[in-house]
DNA sequence: AAAGTATGTGTGAGCCTCATACAAACTAAA
DNA sequence: TTTAGTTTGTATGAGGCTCACACATACTTT
């Protein structure tokens, strides 16, 4: 029943494949030394939840005093890391002006990179979120070792670390496909199988010399949410991507859900439409099968709408603001669908606050909010269960965030 | 976007609101001080899921010096809440002989309450969930004030208490109907409207001076049988019940997962049928319109079964047994029902492992094995993404363990 | 009989947070 | 202008916890 076995130890030791990435055993107590490292990561995630802020609002927040709050930052404030902000004036009670803390402009920055099937992009992310030094490569047609690959990412890469005035902090990488985490490899991926297995994540950090993440798209977009998007300061909320495939992504009670073998989240494959269309995936009656641009372009060709086999999301509003009733029909219809997975989802998590990514930003505010009116149809009432939806960033940019959140993550989220 | 708002102080303050039920704020930092209690609650969470087991092995477990786990344990032997066993022979490699530990005889039993519609039943549990001192009482009809229902359910748990050789540890409440953990209140049970909005945590709390837990039905279960059960030791898995209606509880990384509001796992009104049946929450293709009593009757009434509108997995079975061909049909269109909202539940969260209560129980191993087929059908494979599924324990049996598995959750689970 | 191995218990060091006191900076009222 | 009140941020000693190390104990093997 217990997940080690026996071993030359007495009475079953053996827990070395029971240890999570940092070596240490789940289970494990909490040592007086890494109290100190869990509550450095957790001031920083407060202090970039909530913004600049004062010493004294960190300690009422984090619930600690202020002596400790000043303990854990002024070493911070001496590496530059932080800076104090100018004195905010008290107000009318009167009172020390506070100075307010926030990331260094000369912090260093995080690497982000995004590895399509076909191509590959970098670049720097500041700790406020913006981008720079954008670098992008496409992997030659026809190759059949996957060091050719690697040497076309690890220059694109290069170039962007070139670029960075400080060093940084480390790389985080977003990629399609099945990713493992813990290993931080691809497992596969559909368009690219020359990938498959390799260990990217592994090879960054020892050709680079830095800490690297990795983890799949959906699962990026919504860390890049958590950190410099939409879901900041969030303790539960969810990302659903649409496009060609349906991708969701999970944070619940404040820690990123991946599941065992990071297979949580793998929404494009439930059931909405007991015998409905067959999936690519060979099963039928899957969500993707009817809300994503497949479903779309054959429902835009059936009722003959011009540029039906390219339709977005984007063209279809684009059609309905022009008063064409099909189009204004089918935009609902599609809104309909989407609306179902996500009912679905809010009824099994209760995340209660969705961000969309993909094509569906395209269609902006006419279809979220078509999409929430059906969502509210289809999700029974609950005391305190407002549901609230919006529409992510611009793809690249979110994807981009996300990777770099990756590194943020690994590095703040409480080694526990 | 942050969850706060101003109030008196400067830069926002009133995280009053943001504090979960021990007072302390969200987003907190670990105090030195609370390390301890932490700890010593991880080593009994240890204990409990290993089984009786020696300081070393703890301390390997858990990866702490041995002499931190002697210097927690030691005072808890000396209060002889634990006690030490007989000495383990070293094994062919040497050694002193290890003294396992284990709660002891003479520890204090937790009350446990099971709160129906129309009746209470209470116990005590031992540390080992073993049941005793059963008391039950059913409520007065017509009754029209809350209090009446109080005494009744009161009485109830006083007579257990009463056969208690120790003092209990706590109160933990299974009950019927939508909770609210945090208020520890009775939100609403559809067959009791009376009971609506009645705080019956603290009510229950202030009359007999003991820590009170409460929650809902299918969340007892799996705590249940996270503590007792078929999830002992688990980081992962799922309880669903069916049975008049479908419910369902996960246990994620390690932590129960109750959502915003506790709104987390409300399987039975996921959407597996577009287009399909219409449940009793006025939707349409709900899953608890394919996988409850509901469905069976309706569809053994249909085909004409003997006693199709009082059937059960148990009846269909011992029909299917003797060669009925059409029972046997039937049976396997419950399991594939049953086994389309198991796949979702896969695929969005990936616990790996389930554990199924209420009806499907009287199934016995020809319906288990029956859904796992249609399970491993309808869930693409993944690597290291075995399913398991298992068969709760005996009804009440769970229920009232699933109550003391409450107390000990909140009195063990980290004080983070 | 000696060497090897494993368990469990002292002891001092190191790390962390906490309570308390205090200086600094500002408001508001006398 | 003076005085009291309020808030910020820092310094200091106390207390709690885990850790590494040493040591006594108990058992197996050679």
């Amino acid at each position: 029943m217990t997940s080690f076995s026996d071993d030359n130890r007495r009475a079953g030791g053996g827990w070395t494949d029971d240890v999570s990435r940092n070596n240490r055993p789940r289970h494990g107590l909490i040592s007086s030394s890494s109290v100190g490292s869990a509550n450095r990561g957790r001031i920083l995630q407060a202090l970039f939840d909530l913004g600049p802020t004062s010493r004294a609002d960190l300690a009422r927040y984090t619930g600690v005093n202020r002596a400790t709050i000043s303990g854990i930052i002024q070493p911070m404030v001496d590496q530059k890391v932080l800076v104090e902000g100018d004195a905010i004036p008290a107000n009318e009670s009167g009172g020390k002006p506070a100075r307010p803390l926030w990331f260094s402009e000369d912090a260093q920055p995080i690497c982000a990179v995004l590895l399509m099937h076909d191509s590959v992009r970098s670049c720097l992310v500041s700790l406020n979120g913006e981008i720079s030094a954008e670098s992008e490569a496409a992997f030659p047609a026809g190759t059949s070792d996957v060091r050719v690959l690697m040497d076309v990412i690890a220059d694109c890469v290069g170039k962007t670390l070139a670029s960075a005035a400080r060093p940084a902090i480390g790389i985080g990488v977003a990629a399609v496909g099945m990713i493992d985490t813990d290993k931080r490899a691809i497992v596969a991926v559909n368009l690219a199988p020359l990938l498959d297995g390799f260990p990217l994540g592994v090879e960054l950090e020892s050709r680079f010399g830095l800490p690297t993440s990795i983890d799949h798209h959906p699962r990026a977009l919504l860390v890049g949410d958590r950190w410099f998007g939409l879901g900041r300061g969030r303790r539960n909320f969810a990302v659903v991507y649409t496009g060609d495939v349906l991708g969701g992504a999970l944070f619940l009670d404040g820690h990123l859900f991946r599941g065992p073998g990071g297979a949580g989240g793998e929404l494009g494959h439930t059931f909405v439409q007991l015998g409905g269309r067959r999936c690519k995936c060979g099963r039928i009656g899957c969500w993707e099968t009817i809300a994503t641009l497949g479903w779309l372009r054959e429902e835009a060709g059936n009722i003959e709408l011009p540029g039906a086999e390219t339709m977005t999301a984007a063209q279809l509003g684009a059609l309905a603001a022009q008063d064409v009733a099909a189009a204004g029909q089918l935009l609902d219809r599609y809104a309909h669908n989407i609306a179902v997975g996500i009912a679905n989802l809010q009824q099994t998590m209760a995340p209660n606050f969705i961000i969309l990514h993909g094509d569906v930003v395209g269609g902006g505010e006419r279809l979220v909010t078509a999409i929430a009116k059906h969502l509210h149809e289809l999700v029974p009432w609950r005391p305190g269960g407002e549901i609230e939806l919006a529409l992510g960033d611009h793809e690249d940019v979110a994807a981009l965030r996300g990777a770099a959140g990756l590194v943020l993550s690994d590095l703040l989220h409480f080694p526990l």
